[in-house]
RNA sequence: GUGUUCGUAGCUCAGUUGGAUAGAGCAACGGCCUUCUAAGCCGUGGGUCGGGGGUUCGAAUCCCUUCGAGCACACCA
């Protein structure tokens, strides 16, 4: 099915040129005045130099060639040349038929179905996640979601920052504390043990300690540095103990991003594109892209047209050493052999970009990636406090991820303590799936490249626009939905009918939007946009809800109609709060 | 300094290829529960879209300028 004003812009473009205009100015939008009518197409006005004519005689022109037209409920020519349009009950009944019948309500799939390398996540290993690994996380898994239901291949890549010297600080730290350990003998020849010698709680610990005495004790830095160097060449047990460290670390990022219904596909991190950088290196070098500036190996990502002073693009330090921009073109080097995408989007934060923008073009200069590969940097802005700060604990911390979220599910196992229709574990599990709700609803409804208010307080009201008040809104029509099943009502049995009245009308058309919902957040990358969308879902259908009693209506044709409507309320709904990445209970 | 993003109601944010009277939510005030979840709905007040200029029949949107804020500017990632 396409897209609701792409039906009408077509009737619509086809009476432009029966009347002798440029049918392209028949483009038919959702109208701005709704108490006016539903479409408009502005398309006379735009004309009128052209023909030299009065806007209002061409939209008089094309209103007349459009009066016959079974879609048309009415069609208006208003000054100064707006032509308005309500469409017919009976297409918009079918359309609603349409969509209940058909797989994705009649989504029509994309022109070319690409293959997208989804980076997102990013965080490091041994490093406790906090806040600010939280909208990496949110946007990405959404983006993920939503191009994949839109019919795109995608594949999700947590690029691990797994290599470096956080692993060296770790591993000194270790020997300083158990210098004995079996990794640490260098005439040890036998197999490691399979368990580590710490818990993710010590790792945790660990890491922050080592790296506070590394910047006040020079000999202290020097020794992680040279463990990090040892790991990097190889040397056996401070693999085996790296190699530990990562899977503690993995196993618990695991756990903590399950708990925000958030997965990926690929676990790939840093380390892993080790190994290509030499042969990545030579290769620039041998294509002559390179040369040394200030001792240090760089290639020039100047351009004409640049209004900015563009830095060369660092490929190796004065030391010899590869640096984050080394890995980051490696592992595009990496990516293009393993999967060859049409695209690559990177969900980061976007004060990093000017690093991809060197990055992209490094990469496109030396072929690293052909033409038909896009790179796409997608940068989000910080979480900010209410102050309008970076978002802190109260003590001024950083604030750990895993405590912000018990926080709020806390918070939201308190505020719904009055139901009593709760059992204990039922109240458990839906205050946790109300409270990611919120988490996550009130971090994209923000345009992900603003900065954004994290404000807790605001997000968890059950009022206005936050995800408590969508699910409560779902959790109404499923309640409907069960009470008419309990008076032996056949729910599957039920079909649309004409609308009654206006706000069935306005909720028919809310739902006739999703195509077109679900296209734009997918084409501009933007959950937003369903966020917006499905709000005003929401808001159409509490007027319908209020406006209509829907199981004590006799006429059991109506009932049955309605019944049927908000059966596919419920499908849109649920299906777009999936994209956002949450879920609704079934009562709450 | 250079570049970049942004500036919309008291607060938090939307705003389509430039279109009609710039929209929501929160907060404030006034209504609506014997009837499907009032976590809702209806209504009222609140704006020189940072300022100034320009393009256009028409500008929050495009261009210029100015003020203000954030961010980034090669050997950390």
């Amino acid at each position: 099915m396409k897209k609701i004003t792409e039906v009408i812009s077509n009737i619509v473009k086809k009476a432009f040129q029966e009347a002798g205009y440029d049918e392209s100015k028949g483009i038919v939008s959702w109208s701005n005045r709704p108490d006016l009518c539903e479409f408009q197409c502005n398309g006379a006005m735009a004309l009128a130099k052209e023909y030299k004519m009065a806007p209002i005689k061409i939209a008089e022109t094309v209103a007349e060639l459009l009066k016959n037209e079974e879609i048309f409920e009415e069609v208006t020519a208003v000054p100064p040349g707006f032509l308005n349009f309500k469409i017919s009950k009976e297409f918009l009944k079918n359309a609603m038929s349409d969509m209940q019948v058909n797989e994705k309500f009649g989504l029509e799939a994309p022109e070319k179905q690409k293959k997208i390398v989804l980076d997102f996540g990013g965080p490091n290993v041994a490093k406790p996640l906090h806040v600010g690994h939280l909208r990496s996380a949110v946007i990405g898994e959404s983006i993920k979601r939503i191009k994949r239901y839109v019919g795109h291949e995608v594949i999700g890549d947590i690029h691990l920052g797994d290599w470096g010297l956080q692993m060296g600080l770790i591993i000194h730290e270790l020997k300083t504390r158990q210098p004995d350990l079996v990794y640490f003998d260098e005439e040890f020849d036998g197999d490691y043990p399979e368990e580590a010698p710490f818990t993710i709680g010590e790792l945790e610990e660990i890491y922050p300690t080592a790296s506070a005495k590394s910047k006040e004790d020079e000999v202290y830095k020097e020794a992680a540095m040279q463990a990090t160097f040892q790991l990097q060449s190889g040397v056996r047990g401070y693999r085996k103990l790296w190699q530990h460290i990562l899977k503690v670390s993995v196993a618990d990022l695991k756990k903590n991003y399950s708990n925000l219904s958030i997965e990926f596909d690929l676990w790939n991190g840093e380390s892993d594109v080790q190994d290509l950088i030499t042969e990545m290196v030579e290769y620039l070098k041998k294509e002559g892209h390179t040369y040394m500036s200030d001792g240090a190996l760089v290639v020039d990502v100047k351009e004409e047209d640049d209004t900015k002073e563009m830095p060369p693009c660092m490929i190796l330090k004065s030391d010899g050493a590869a640096l984050y921009t080394t890995t980051d073109l490696a592992t595009i080097m990496q990516r293009m052999a393993d999967e060859n995408p049409d695209e690559i989007i990177y969900v980061v934060d976007k004060r990093q970009e000017l690093h991809f923008e060197q990055v992209f073009r490094c990469a496109r200069k030396t072929k690293l990636v052909g033409p038909n590969t896009e790179l796409k940097f997608l940068g989000f802005g910080t979480m900010n406090g209410k102050d309008g700060k970076p978002f802190k604990t109260r003590q001024g911390g950083v604030m750990r991820l895993e405590n912000l979220i018990s926080d709020i599910n806390e918070q939201m196992t308190v505020k719904i303590a009055d139901n009593q229709e709760l059992g204990k574990e039922e109240a458990e599990s839906t205050a946790k799936m109300i409270a990611l709700a919120a988490l996550k609803y009130g971090d994209l409804s923000n345009q992900a490249s603003k900065d954004y208010v994290f404000d807790i307080e605001r997000f968890t009201s059950f009022e206005g626009d936050t995800g408590p008040y969508l699910l409560y809104t779902i959790v109404r029509i499923k309640s409907i939905l069960a009470k008419y099943e309990q008076v032996g009502g056949k729910i599957e049995d039920a079909t649309i009918k004409v609308p009654r009245n206006e706000s069935e009308k306005t909720l028919m058309l809310s739902l006739s939007k999703f195509h077109e919902a679900i296209a734009s957040a997918s084409d501009d990358v933007a959950p937003h946009k369903i966020c917006a969308y499905i709000y005003d879902l929401a808001d159409a259908f509490n007027h319908f809800y209020h406006a209509t009693k829907i199981l004590s209506e006799e006429n059991a044709e109506y009932k049955e109609g309605w019944i049927s409507l908000l059966l596919l309320t419920r499908d849109v709904m649920e299906t777009c709060i999936n994209l956002l990445g949450f879920e609704a209970p079934e009562r709450m």
